[in-house]
DNA sequence: ACCTGATATGTTATATTGTATCTAACTTAC
DNA sequence: GTAAGTTAGATACAATATAACATATCAGGT
């Protein structure tokens, strides 16, 4: 359990809408797609293509950079996961088959990234920059700061 | 003239407010760093690390990555340009001296980059987040489209 | 002018992140 | 079963970035 969630269930049900959306789109789920999907799922911290590699060269010998490359590559096509551009790593999608634009949340503490969705504040943003002239099509946003766990225990440390 | 913009009085301009700035601050303004500047406000797109030592080595020959990178330290440190973490590159600020929430609106026809402060919707968006309990300290947004002039070009061309 | 502490740069080596390319194995549809 | 397409293995390399230590330069006090 961490921070009152149970994390084996989170990446039982991560897996499980991987399998499902793959089925449904006629994309291969394979094994080593799982694994590094699981990888990832580990927690909820960004994992790094190099960590993830060593991490899978327990059990697949042969494994080089390409090998993650390749499954990382895939698991962002179809939308499980998200790259963290400021961190050059990657973490598990929450809102799989979703459409939605992404918004990570990265705490400075305890290094979990939270997704949010708001579709509200993002459509004024991109209103906003139309009327610069521009015409948005995608968005990298990723935010720094404090999250809700780490703030209560920061103060009651004070 | 780009766009209708005298460029040679860009980065002139750019130059001389780094100078204040760094007058004004008591920091150095050496001659590497304002060289690497000057090669940053070569254009409105995204200069790359190693294509900035390239040009560099021209008249520094000794120049290694490290000499890039510290002057891209020091230019990031005083807010004279801007890192660009989707393209692993670096543009000049165009908000020198103001206290600013950075959004770069990147051009996916031309590669130009502008820079936008939508004081108000950041505003809201961090209250947005604030919701879920997230304390924002720092942002990183990269957005990208077509700009204006691209618009009018794509629309001309049909 | 001279010393000194702080800052900036030189230099070498290495770490980290990511691709190109070619080959072999596997999967699916016919 | 076979061809076409997809996935994975394997080797090499490209691109991006930092560590660590030596030397040079500068600003301020004497």
């Amino acid at each position: 359990m961490i921070h009152g969630h149970n994390h084996n269930q989170c990446i039982t049900s991560a897996i499980q809408s991987a399998e499902r959306l793959c089925a449904a789109r006629g994309t291969r789920f394979t094994p080593m797609r799982r694994k590094v999907l699981q990888l990832i799922w580990g927690s909820h911290q960004a994992a790094k293509a190099y960590d993830l590699l060593d991490c899978i060269k327990v059990s697949e010998k042969g494994a080089t950079p390409m090998t993650i490359y390749r499954a990382l590559q895939f698991l962002q096509d179809q939308g499980l996961i998200h790259r963290v551009e400021t961190l050059n790593a990657y973490v598990g999608c929450s809102h799989v088959g979703l459409q939605h634009e992404v918004v990570l949340l990265i705490c400075e503490e305890c290094q979990q990234i939270k997704e949010r969705s708001a579709p509200g504040v993002m459509t004024v943003l991109h209103e906003d920059i139309a009327q610069s002239g521009f015409l948005t099509k995608r968005s990298t946003i990723e935010i720094y700061g404090t999250c809700g766990n780490c703030a209560v225990l920061l103060k009651a440390a004070q």
